[in-house]
DNA sequence: GAAAAAAATTGAACGCATTCATTTTTTCAG
DNA sequence: CTGAAAAAATGAATGCGTTCAATTTTTTTC
C-alpha cells in the first residue's frame, strides 16, 4: 500500500525540489529566500528543514543529478573516441561543458564549488569531490584508451596526466561561471588551445616506443 | 604633523588587524565573531565596519600579504632557476607551498578560495584572482626561461602551460587546505610526482629543435 | 576660542538561515 | 474504533553579519 505517510513525503520532497529548483532559476541561489521556497512548497520553514538539511542541500541534489548525467554521456567518448588524441580529449570535456547549464545556472557552479572548498567535512563537500574524481578519473580512462591504440606515448603517467587534465578543466570551467558575460564557445575555445598544447607533448615518438 | 586623526585611524586600523589575525589563528575564521574582534581591538561593532567592509576584507588583507611575499620569493626561483626543468619547477612550487601556512590557516584558505569564487564581482574576488594570475605569469616566465636557455623544448605554448602547471598546483593545494590532517610533505610529494609527469613530456628532442 | 561643519563612533535594529518546544497528524495495539 | 505512541509539521525564537540614525569628537572658520 506503501503508506499514507510514505507518498506523502515522496511529494512534499520534491514540492520542495521543484519549487526550490524554479526559484533559484529565476531569481538565484543567493537572493531565493528559504521562506519564499517553503511558501512556494507549501509547507511551512520547519517542514522544509525535516526535509533538507539546509540550503546547500538543495543544490547538492540538482548538482548530484547533472553530474551523473555527465559521467553516463562521458562513458560513451570514452568507450570509442574519436581518432586523434586532440579530438578525443576535446570531445570528452566539451561533453561536460556543454552539458553543465542544462540545470544549474553559473552562479549555483560558483556557489556549489565555494561550499564544497569551504566545508569539506561537510556531505555536501564529501558528495561533490566524489563526482569530481568520477570525471577526472573518466579523463584518465580516456587517456589509456589511447595509449593502448597507439594513439599517444606509452611511456606518459596517465594516472597524473588525466589529474591534471581535469584540474585545468576545472580550472577553466570556474573561469567561466565566474564571467556571467562568457559564453560556452570562449571557455570551449580555450579549453582546445590547452588541450592542443598537451596532446603536442603526447605524441607518440616516431619509432614506436 | 600627520593630524590627530590620520594617526588614530592607522592605529585603530592595525589594532582590528591585529585582533582580527589572533582572533582567526585561536578560533578560526568561522568562529571568530565580529563582536569579539571590536572588543579585541577596543572599538565598537559599528567602528568596525568603518574600518573594513566586511569580514571577509580582513582576510583579503591578509592572503595580499602573504601572496606578495610569496611572489617577491619566486622571483629569485625564476631569475636563477635550477638546472633541471624538474628541479626548477618543484623549486618554484616548493617556494609557494613552503611559505603558505605563515600568515593563514588552512580554514583562512579554504573561505578565501570560497569567497573569490562564489562574488566574482566582490573587490575580494578580483584582487585574490589579480594575485593568481601573477603567480600562473611566474609559472609561465620559468618555463620561457627554462625554453631559452635550452632545458625544455622551444616549441611548447609556455604560456598554456604555465596555466595548465598552475591549475594543477593550485588544485592540488586546494586539496591540501581541504584535509587537515595532510603534511604539507605529502602535498610536496604529490606535486613531485606531477611534475615529473609533465617534465617528462618536455624533454627536447634529441637534436635540439 | 566659540560656533559651525565635517568626520568618526556607537549600539540598537534588521534580514535571513537555522533550531526548537509545542501542536497536529498518522500509525498501531487491543 | 479508541487511546497511546510515533512521526511530522509548525512558527516563534536564536545567532550573527551588516546597516543606520543618533551622538560624540575633531577640524575649520572667523
Amino acid at each position: 500500500m506503501a503508506g499514507l505517510r510514505e507518498r506523502q513525503k515522496a511529494k512534499r520532497n520534491r514540492s520542495i525540489l521543484t519549487a526550490a529548483s524554479a526559484l533559484f532559476g529565476q531569481v538565484g541561489y543567493e537572493a531565493a529566500r528559504i521562506d519564499a521556497i517553503a511558501e512556494a512548497a507549501e509547507v511551512s520553514v520547519g517542514t522544509f528543514y525535516n526535509y533538507f538539511e539546509n540550503k546547500a542541500d538543495l543544490l547538492l541534489a540538482i548538482v548530484s543529478m547533472e553530474v551523473e548525467e555527465v559521467l553516463h554521456q562521458g562513458e560513451s567518448v570514452v568507450a570509442a573516441p574519436p581518432a586523434t588524441a586532440e579530438a578525443a580529449l576535446f570531445a570528452l570535456i566539451s561533453t561536460y561543458y556543454d552539458h553543465s547549464l542544462v540545470y544549474l545556472t553559473k552562479e549555483m557552479w560558483r556557489t556549489a564549488m565555494a561550499l564544497s572548498i569551504q566545508h569539506p567535512e561537510t556531505p555536501f563537500s564529501r558528495r561533490y569531490f566524489e563526482l569530481d574524481a568520477a570525471l577526472a578519473e573518466q579523463v584518465t580512462a580516456l587517456l589509456r584508451g589511447l595509449q593502448a591504440r597507439g594513439t599517444i606515448r606509452r611511456d606518459a603517467d596517465a594516472a597524473a596526466l588525466g589529474e591534471v587534465i581535469f584540474a585545468d578543466l576545472n580550472a577553466m570551467f570556474t573561469g567561466f561561471t565566474m564571467d556571467e558575460t562568457m559564453p560556452l564557445a570562449t571557455l570551449t575555445g580555450r579549453m582546445a588551445a590547452h588541450v592542443a598544447a598537451l596532446t603536442g607533448l603526447l605524441a607518440p615518438p616516431l619509432r614506436t616506443v
